[in-house]
DNA sequence: GGGGACGGCCTTTTT
DNA sequence: GGCCGTCCCC
C-alpha cells in the first residue's frame, strides 16, 4: 500500500482565496455563518467549499444539499463547481428551495393526501381560485381583493399559521375585521380545502407541506437528516419561517449547516423573508462559526463608499464594514432630465458613448429599474439606436396566455383535478360551454364534496342534451390523451394535445401578427418538450415531471440569446448579479422609494436596502437618473429626485461628498487648474437641464480638437489625433494612444484634454 | 351563450 | 395608457 502523502501545493480552488475567504472554505464541520458583504466573492467561498467537500471526499454529491433562491444562483454554482471538480456534480441537491422540495413532495406526496402528480398552482391560478370562491360566498372582490387575501393567506402560510389556526386566533380575527375582511380566515379555510381537492399546491405549499412531512413524520425526517451531511444555505437573510425550520430540521443529524449572507441586502420580506433568522440562526447554534468577509472585490472605492453610506441611514444591521482596495475609479453620476421619455433616450446615447470610449462591450451595460413598467421606454429608446438589449423580467415565456392555455390542458391530462387549468380551457377553444354550465359543475361539486372529475363524468345528469353532450367530448379528449400517459413520452402527447383541443387549428385561423407569433410560440413550447425528453439522463421523462419543472420556471431563466447586449431589470432580479456600468434609473419620490414602502420605517428600510443592492450592481461606473415629470396613469406628473440621492452624498444645489470625491479624482489625472475648476462647477451644478448640455463631462471643449494634436486621455493615456469623423450630429475622433493604440471616441463624451504640442 | 362597447382601476418587488 | 370586468344587445 502506497502513503498518502499530503499535497504541499494548495489546491487550485483555494488558490486566489484571501484569509477569511479560505477559512470560510475549510472549515467545514459544525454550524457556521458567513456574513457576506456585497461584492466579497461569496460565491466563490460557497462553490469552493462544496467542491473541498467533494475533493476531501468528505461527502458523496448526494450527501451534499445547497438552497438558493433563484434557479440562475442554483445554475451557476452547479456551473462553477463543475468546473472545479469536473463531472459528478449532479447528484448535488442543489436548487432552489422551492424546486428541491418540490422533488422530494413527488417522492413522498401521498402521505399527505396529495397525488405525486399534484399540480402547482401559479398566482393566477391561486387568485382565480379565490375569486371564485369570493364569489361564491356573496363578497364583495372590491373589498375582498384577491391579491390582498393571496398576500395575506401567504404570508400566514410562511409564518406556519394554518386556516384553522389563524380562524382561532383573536389578534388575526381584530386585524381582519379592522381591515374591513372580517370574513377573510372564511376564504383561507375554502382555499385550503379546494387545493387540496384539486390535488394542487401553491408556491408557499412546496414549502409548508414540506414542513410538515418533516415535523410529522419522524421516519421520512430521519431518512433525509441521515442523507445530507453538508447543508448549505445562500442568501440566507431572505429566508422565512418555514425554510428557516425545514433547513434546522434537516440539519439535526449531522448539524453541518452552513448558511450565507448579508442582512444590509435582504429585499425580499414582502414575501415572507426575516432578518431575524440570522439571529436565530446564531441562538439554536450557540456554538457557530461567525465568518465575516468585508473586503469587496466588485467595485471601485466611489461606489463601496455611496454604498456604505446609504446603508447607514438603515438602523437595523449587523456591524460590518465593507472596504475596497481597488482604485476610486470614476465619481459616481447623476443625470437630471425633463421627462421619463428624455431620461430613456439621454441614457440610451449615454451607453453609446460610454461603450465607445471605454471599449466595452453591451453585456457591460445594465439598466435597473424599481418596476418592471419602466422598461417600455427603454424599449423603445434602444431600439430606435439599434442597441442590442434584453428584457429578464416582465412577462415571461411561461406567462404567455397560449402557453398557459396548452399547459393548462396538459395539467388536466395528468391530474384531473385540477380545477384551475379546467377553468382555463374548457370554453377554450369555444365548444359551447358557458358560465352557467361551469358554475353548475363546481356548485355540484362543492355541494356533494365531490372532486371535479366525478362530477364532469355524471354530466348528463344534471345537464340538458346538447351541453352534456359538449362536456362529454371534453372528457373523452382529456381520457384519451391520459391513456397514453403510460406508453407515450411527454412530447408526443403535447403534440396529440395541441392539435386534439383544436388550440392550433383556434391560433393558426388567426392571420394576424400577433396570431402568428402565439402559434410559434405553441411550437417552441413543444420544442422544449422534446428537447426535455431528449435530455432526461437524468431525470424522469415524464409530463408530469416536465409540467412541475415548468412551473417553477421564471422568467430570468429563459436565456435564448447569446448575443452581446445591454441587460434590462428590476433591481430585485439583478441581486447577486454584477456589471461594468449600472444605470439605477426613475430616482424619484414615490417610485424609488415606492409610495407603498413609504408607510413605515421597516419598508422604508427595505427600499434603502434595495437602493444599497443596486448600487452595488456596479464595478466601474454607476449613474442614476431621475426625471423632472413621468406618465403616470396616462398623464404627466411632477416628480420629486429621491430622498436616497442625497441619503448618497449627492447634492443639488451644495455637491458634498460626492463632489469632494470627483474634485480628488480629477486632480489625481494631473489636469491643469482651470480644467479643473470648471468640471467641478460644471458637477456642482450636478444634473444638467437642457439635453444638449447633458454630458459625462467634457474637460475641452470638442470643437477645439483637431488633427495633430497630441491629447490626454483619462484611461488612455498620451495619443494622436489621426483623423476626425463628422457623423450624425456626433463628431468622433480617431486617437493612436501611446499606450493603448487606436481607438475612435465621440468628442463630446470623452475626456480628452490637448497638450501642448512640444 | 357570445361579442362588442364602455367604464373603472390601477402599478411593487418573486418562488 | 392599458387591462379587466361589466353591461347590453344580438
Amino acid at each position: 500500500m502506497a502513503i498518502t502523502i499530503k499535497p504541499v501545493i494548495e489546491a487550485s480552488y483555494l488558490s486566489g482565496l484571501n484569509e477569511m475567504q479560505k477559512k470560510a472554505v475549510t472549515h467545514t464541520e459544525g454550524p457556521s455563518i458567513v456574513v457576506a458583504g456585497a461584492g466579497s466573492g461569496k460565491t466563490k467561498v460557497l462553490t469552493a467549499r462544496i467542491a473541498h467537500l467533494l475533493k476531501q471526499n468528505k461527502a458523496a454529491a448526494d450527501e451534499i444539499l445547497a438552497l438558493t433562491f433563484t434557479n440562475k444562483a442554483a445554475a451557476e454554482m452547479r456551473d462553477r463547481i463543475t468546473q472545479v471538480v469536473g463531472n459528478g456534480t449532479k447528484a448535488i441537491w442543489l436548487g432552489t428551495f422551492h424546486s428541491v422540495f418540490m422533488k422530494l413532495l413527488r417522492y413522498e406526496a401521498n402521505s399527505l393526501g396529495y397525488p405525486s402528480n399534484f399540480s402547482i398552482y401559479d398566482t393566477d391560478d391561486s387568485k382565480s381560485l379565490i375569486k371564485q370562491i369570493i364569489k361564491g360566498i356573496d363578497l364583495d372582490e372590491k373589498v375582498y381583493k384577491p391579491s390582498v387575501i393571496l398576500a395575506r393567506i401567504s404570508h400566514a402560510k410562511n409564518r406556519l399559521i394554518g386556516p384553522k389556526e389563524y380562524a382561532a386566533d383573536p389578534t388575526y380575527q381584530k386585524e381582519d375585521a379592522y381591515m374591513r375582511m372580517a370574513r377573510f380566515s372564511e376564504i383561507f379555510i375554502k382555499y385550503t380545502h379546494y387545493c387540496l381537492q384539486a390535488g394542487a399546491m401553491d408556491f408557499d405549499d412546496l414549502l409548508v407541506q414540506t414542513h410538515k412531512l418533516l415535523y410529522d413524520y419522524p421516519a421520512l425526517s430521519e431518512k433525509y437528516q441521515q442523507q445530507f451531511r453538508y447543508i448549505f444555505i445562500d442568501e440566507f437573510q431572505d429566508t422565512n419561517l418555514v425554510q428557516y425550520r425545514i433547513a434546522k430540521k434537516l440539519a439535526a443529524y449531522h448539524q453541518n449547516i452552513c448558511v450565507v449572507g448579508d442582512d444590509a441586502q435582504s429585499i425580499y420580506a414582502f414575501r415572507g423573508a426575516d432578518i431575524q433568522n440570522i439571529l436565530h440562526f446564531t441562538h439554536d447554534y450557540p456554538d457557530h462559526q461567525m465568518i465575516k468577509l468585508e473586503q469587496n472585490y466588485r467595485s471601485t472605492q466611489h461606489i463601496v463608499d455611496a454604498a456604505n453610506r446609504i446603508i447607514s441611514y438603515n438602523e437595523r444591521q449587523l456591524k460590518k464594514k465593507v472596504w475596497t482596495s481597488n482604485p476610486m475609479g470614476a465619481p459616481i453620476q447623476v443625470l437630471r432630465t425633463l421627462s421619463d421619455m428624455e431620461e430613456s433616450r439621454l441614457i440610451a446615447d449615454n451607453i453609446l458613448a460610454e461603450k465607445l470610449n471605454h471599449q466595452l462591450l453591451y453585456r457591460d451595460f445594465a439598466i435597473l429599474y424599481r418596476t418592471n413598467n419602466q422598461s417600455r421606454n427603454f424599449e423603445e429608446a434602444l431600439r430606435k439606436k439599434n442597441i442590442p438589449y434584453r428584457i429578464i423580467g416582465g412577462l415571461s415565456f411561461y406567462q404567455r396566455k397560449e402557453i398557459k392555455d396548452l399547459l393548462a390542458y396538459l395539467r388536466l391530462v395528468v391530474n384531473h383535478n385540477d380545477t384551475e387549468a379546467f377553468r382555463r380551457i374548457i370554453n377554450f377553444p369555444r365548444r359551447g360551454i358557458g358560465t352557467t354550465t361551469i358554475n353548475k359543475i363546481f356548485s355540484i361539486s362543492a355541494e356533494k364534496m365531490v372532486p371535479l372529475w366525478t362530477v364532469l363524468g355524471n354530466a348528463s345528469d344534471f345537464l340538458s342534451g346538447t351541453t352534456a353532450a359538449a362536456v362529454a367530448r371534453f372528457v373523452t379528449l382529456i381520457h384519451t390523451a391520459t391513456l397514453k400517459l403510460e406508453k407515450e413520452n411527454a412530447y408526443a402527447i403535447a403534440d396529440y394535445m395541441a392539435k386534439a383541443s383544436g388550440l392550433l387549428k383556434e391560433l393558426h385561423e388567426d392571420k394576424t401578427v400577433e396570431g402568428l407569433t402565439r402559434y410559434e410560440h405553441i411550437q417552441e413550447l413543444l420544442n422544449s418538450i422534446k428537447q426535455f425528453v431528449d435530455h432526461s439522463d437524468h431525470h424522469d421523462p415524464s409530463l408530469g415531471s416536465f409540467l412541475q419543472e415548468v412551473s417553477l420556471i421564471t422568467s430570468e431563466d429563459k436565456e435564448t440569446t447569446k448575443e452581446d447586449s445591454i441587460t434590462l431589470m428590476t433591481i430585485h432580479a439583478a441581486k447577486g448579479l454584477e456589471f461594468k456600468c449600472v444605470y439605477l434609473v426613475g430616482m424619484e419620490e414615490e417610485l424609488f422609494p415606492s409610495s407603498m414602502m413609504l408607510g413605515s420605517k421597516a419598508d422604508l428600510e427595505e427600499e434603502r436596502r434595495l437602493f444599497y443592492v443596486a448600487v452595488t450592481r456596479a464595478q466601474l461606473k454607476l449613474t442614476l437618473s431621475y426625471a423632472l415629470s413621468r406618465y403616470r396613469f396616462g398623464k404627466l406628473a411632477n416628480v420629486q429626485p429621491s430622498r436616497f440621492l442625497k441619503e448618497m452624498g449627492w447634492d443639488n444645489t451644495a455637491t458634498k461628498a460626492i463632489a469632494k470625491s470627483i474634485a480628488t479624482d480629477s486632480s489625481r489625472t494631473g489636469k491643469p487648474m482651470a480644467t479643473q475648476k470648471q468640471s467641478n462647477k460644471a458637477r456642482t451644478i450636478g444634473p444638467i437641464l437642457a439635453p444638449a448640455t447633458l454630458r459625462i463631462r467634457s474637460s475641452t471643449d470638442a470643437t477645439a480638437i483637431q488633427v495633430g494634436h497630441t491629447v490626454q486621455h483619462l484611461h488612455f493615456g498620451v495619443g494622436k489625433v489621426l483623423q476626425l469623423v463628422e457623423s450624425s450630429a456626433m463628431r468622433k475622433a480617431v486617437i493612436l494612444f501611446h499606450k493603448f493604440g487606436e481607438k475612435t471616441l465621440l468628442l463630446n463624451y470623452a475626456k480628452l484634454e490637448i497638450l501642448p504640442s512640444t
